[in-house]
DNA sequence: CTCCTGGACTTAAAGGTTTTCGGAAACGTA
DNA sequence: TACGTTTCCGAAAACCTTTAAGTCCAGGAG
């Protein structure tokens, strides 16, 4: 704890110019001669002067920061694009006030006045699930980018991962090691993910002109789940040789079951899985081959995109961004791993 | 986006006042007649007027705003501190500005610099390890506390999980069910974290009489240590009947290798993970035991300090929190599970 | 000598809010 | 009527910075 913070007004002092030279030399302007020049900046160096955000930005309405909101405490999709954003905004000189609404719309909207009145040059709200979401930007004064989960409104700017593109790229992936019963394992029918996932499946298949190896199984996100679903599907369609998972837990929980029962991954069954959850999809035996979902990278193009909307240049719609399928020993062809 | 937004010049001439009664009005100041009042407040409600907190700040010198700054990218221990952080703020009408510093000094500096000319009332500085990390408070106008991982200087104030208390209950957890030849298996000891735990074993085993059960053996905090563990420790030390694990991924590890050795869990050998990392914890099986750090509470507590020592009470030290032991099934008595 | 030019610097205003102090009106009392 | 008190409201300063406009001076051209 020092001691009062200096101001431009003591900078100047110290330098025997008045405040006016003083900032036009600590901006870097022209009409200052490089004597004088040096001689604040030596000042302010002594003073460690720093200047007040709070002044300039009254001035010039500009405050360099941007809110961001999200509903997400758990955090297992928000913070990636959270950091995403961070990233593209600390290259610069922007900075984020975080603020987390608990999935709670009361809360959300006494965020949104804070940051209102915090002057901040933009908002990112970060959805808890890819479900469409009500539109907070009626009316607002500055631009709202939505990423992970879109606006309601198409006139918004959203950012989503492209579920569907991403289900139908896993279910090629596993045509082209030639698996040919390739079974669908999914989360919870209300999630927009699991549905938009399905489609996904349903159309490669389609163009691949083959049939679905048994119905669609919904459930819970969860590992158990997975390992329930590999007892059910291994008993209704025992023919099956490989499974595409709504999420990682599922697939280890598939993994599991299914070595359990004599199968052997990937050799008789190909797993894929969804979100590339490190902990899960590196440490399970045989490490899954899943989505990415690239949700930092997601985060970094809703930042960008924000900048460009504060400019002025917005780019209203949905945005579906390209998911990528990791690779790894779940898809081996057999006799390799 | 609307039009310009209301100052409280707008206000006032709507209302037919003059600034400082409406200022009076909406801050619920006495000296205003009830009328009056009335007519200020609806026209700020038909204006949607927003006190710009930036005029507001530069006057009162308080922006009821902290600094968040975490190197802890990847996120596993600063994301909870952060959300209880931010909860803790979140009651009130403060805001949080988070900065990621991604473990670079330089990037440090800088992001510190940022805040401090935005003019936050406070800093949060979350390490990334509980190794003690060089202070930044040096001199600076504003309190700082810092959390997880704590400052060197004993001057400044931090907040850090009791690892040594931590593992010590853990182990007499185990010595309580009648396990009596205990193994420890931890992570890399280049980690304060390693050597605490490994320190709060030793103090619990010389308290009950006992001796260790093999060496303590380190690796990385992987799942794949964990297994590898197993099979060292199953060989060299047959006869163990609990394992302290540093980490619920080492512990998943060992959970699963011992299985496949044809040692039942928790009947022959009982396993105490670390972290309660949930989607391990709880998706094991058995479920796992573990050390909960209560890194959210941890978080809040070190809000609210801060907020104590923005008021001036400042509590210098390191402040050991207390850690939580959440009981499953991977150390039931022999024969309920 | 005057006029003009350009460089180097200063003055003052602006941005939105809070707060202090003074003023005015209303009312009661001597 | 004169005066004190209370109640309500307004003028203006303060916070810190940027910038448009203005001042001053030296030097060159006519």
């Amino acid at each position: 704890m020092a001691t009062k913070r200096a101001t431009i007004n003591d900078v100047a002092s110290l330098a025997g110019v008045s405040i006016a030279t003083a900032s036009k030399a600590l901006n870097g302007r022209q009409d200052v001669r490089a004597a004088t020049r040096e001689r604040v900046l030596a000042a302010a160096a002594q003073l460690s002067f720093q200047p007040n955000a709070l002044a300039r930005g009254l001035l010039s309405g500009q405050t360099r920061t941007v809110g961001l909101l999200t509903s997400d405490s758990v955090g297992r999709f928000g913070i990636p694009v959270l950091l995403g954003a961070e990233n593209a905004f600390g290259a610069g000189e922007m900075a984020v006030l975080l603020c987390d609404a608990r999935g709670d719309a009361i809360r959300e909207q006494h965020h949104l006045r804070a940051l209102l009145s915090r002057r901040v040059d933009g908002l990112i709200v970060v959805g808890e699930s890819t479900d469409p979401r009500p539109s907070v930007s009626k009316d607002l004064p500055v631009p709202v980018v939505y990423a992970y989960g879109p606006s309601e409104d198409p006139e918004d700017v959203s950012f989503v991962p492209d579920d569907v593109g991403a289900a139908a790229m896993a279910v090629n992936h596993l045509l082209a090691l030639g698996r040919r019963r390739i079974a669908h394992v999914t989360g919870p029918t209300h999630y927009k993910a699991a549905r938009d996932r399905e489609e996904g499946v349903r159309l490669a298949l389609e163009a691949a002109g083959l049939p679905q190896a048994g119905q669609t199984l919904s459930g819970p996100w969860s590992q158990r789940w997975g390992r329930h679903a590999a007892e059910m599907l291994l008993m209704s369609e025992p023919e099956i040789d490989a499974v595409f998972c709504g999420s990682d837990q599922i697939a280890a929980g598939f993994v599991e079951a299914a070595r359990e029962r004599g199968r052997r991954v990937p050799d008789d069954i190909a797993v894929v899985g969804y979100d590339n959850w490190e902990v899960l999809s590196t440490e399970t035996r045989p490490a899954l081959t899943t989505v990415d979902m690239n949700l930092e990278s997601l985060g970094r193009t809703a930042a960008q995109h924000l900048f460009a909307a504060i400019d002025g240049k917005a780019t209203p719609g949905v945005h579906k961004m390209p998911c990528q399928l990791v690779i790894r020993d779940s898809t081996s062809p057999p006799g390799i791993s």
